[in-house]
DNA sequence: ATTGTTTGTCAACACTTGTACACTGAAATG
DNA sequence: CATTTCAGTGTACAAGTGTTGACAAACAAT
């Protein structure tokens, strides 16, 4: 449902290249230029609350006031891209689960394929990332709130699979996830900005990252639930 | 050095409250205003990016051109917000040193102690934690610098107090080290947008980090070199 | 006492901003 | 077919933006 639209690139309103007719889906359509405009905004360096109304229709090629036939204002748009982001993230969860626990060196497998995902929708990766300590309040809650779900999800998934052996409460499976999904934010934030083509650089990040994890993942199995 | 000025509010330029002299020193106040006023804006709910100079010179007590007799543009205000920043940082961990480690229960009042300072220092951990993922690019670089140095310190601390018990190689004590960190900076945006007067609330987060840090920790007493 | 320096001020500039209002034309509805 | 609905357009305006240049007055150096 949230992706339709597969990036497009500007000047949207007139094109109809595919075969489209209701008038909802063209209202969706540019409702989704309009989104991925300032995603592409914020992906050239710029914060949500930076960015203007106008600069957004403008990189969608749409007039200014055509904004407010969307959004009531900026605030009502950010909120549309948490929740955009809140789907990518879901995704990754299911797509895990479907696709089952790598066979041999879980972790290291894992944060390869978390890294290629979060590439592939670096984006909302970068907006989620990147909004999530600061500026506008509401959205930073939103994120919060999509995190939250994202960490509890994980850690019911966990659970299931048994992939720590013995049972844990769940408070301690939430806490264990909470730090991990910290940790797996901050390295999509890290990768994100690395220099492009640098496979040694991002060797290194990536080794640091799987070794953070490993760290985790042992104190996890010492865990005391008495602590 | 970086603290002669203590969040003086606002109508700076003509007061001449204390007996000062030298134009020198005129200059690093009115400049120490202006850093005071981006921080307080950014406090209220928004990102660098977003402030204009005009803004902050307003919010200063200056007129807008005397913003040039001390930054080039903004990118050069953001920067000495970072070294700003850093010091505070690094003050952490010299007041940490001076105080010795806490005798008993380590991690919970060293948590405790932590998020007083970050309290103390809103503007500056605020300003950090906010724009260390998002916004600009130099700035985000700079802040990067600033927190693997910290990161640096911590881990020759860790080592030199030999806090850990046996040894560790200096990689694997910076790997853990950034972990901490990291997690002590999410810590830092936590209570920075928790609502005020929630005890509650506060003491669930703290409660959570704390338990966060003995995974850690946990897992570091049993990490094996060779992984 | 006479210079030169320099922090902060004032006025003005060319632009950009968010938003209001009337309008068009094609799809939706009957 | 006639009518209504509404996404997108065009124009307009007040308010705010970064930056320039000339100027005032307090300090520093001679």
């Amino acid at each position: 449902m949230a992706d339709s639209r597969k990036s497009r690139s500007a000047t949207a309103a007139q094109a109809n290249e595919g075969t489209l007719i209701t008038r909802g889906e063209r209202k969706q359509r540019t409702r989704g230029t309009l989104l991925d405009a300032a995603l592409k905004l914020m992906s050239e360096g710029r914060s949500f609350t930076s960015l203007g109304l106008r600069e957004i229709t403008r990189e969608a090629g749409v007039v200014p006031t055509s904004f407010y036939r969307h959004f009531r204002d900026m605030d009502e748009l950010g909120l549309a891209l948490v929740e955009e982001g809140g789907l990518t993230l879901r995704r990754l969860l299911r797509e895990a689960r479907k696709a089952g626990v790598p066979a041999q060196d879980i972790i290291r497998s894992s944060v390869r394929i978390y890294l290629a995902y979060v590439r592939e929708h670096h984006l909302h990766f970068g907006f989620i990332v990147g909004e999530r300590m600061g500026g506008s309040g509401p959205i930073r809650r939103a994120i919060r709130t999509e995190v939250t779900h994202f960490t509890n999800e994980m850690a019911q998934d966990i659970q299931q699979l048994k992939l720590l052996g013995r049972p844990l409460s769940t408070a301690s499976l939430q806490m264990i996830c909470g730090l991990v999904v910290s940790t797996m934010l901050n390295a999509a934030g890290d990768i994100l900005d690395l220099p492009p083509k640098q496979p040694q650089l991002e060797a290194e990040l990536v080794d640091g990252y799987v070794r953070q994890l490993r760290l985790i993942f042992l104190g996890a199995t010492q865990w005391k639930e008495s602590s």
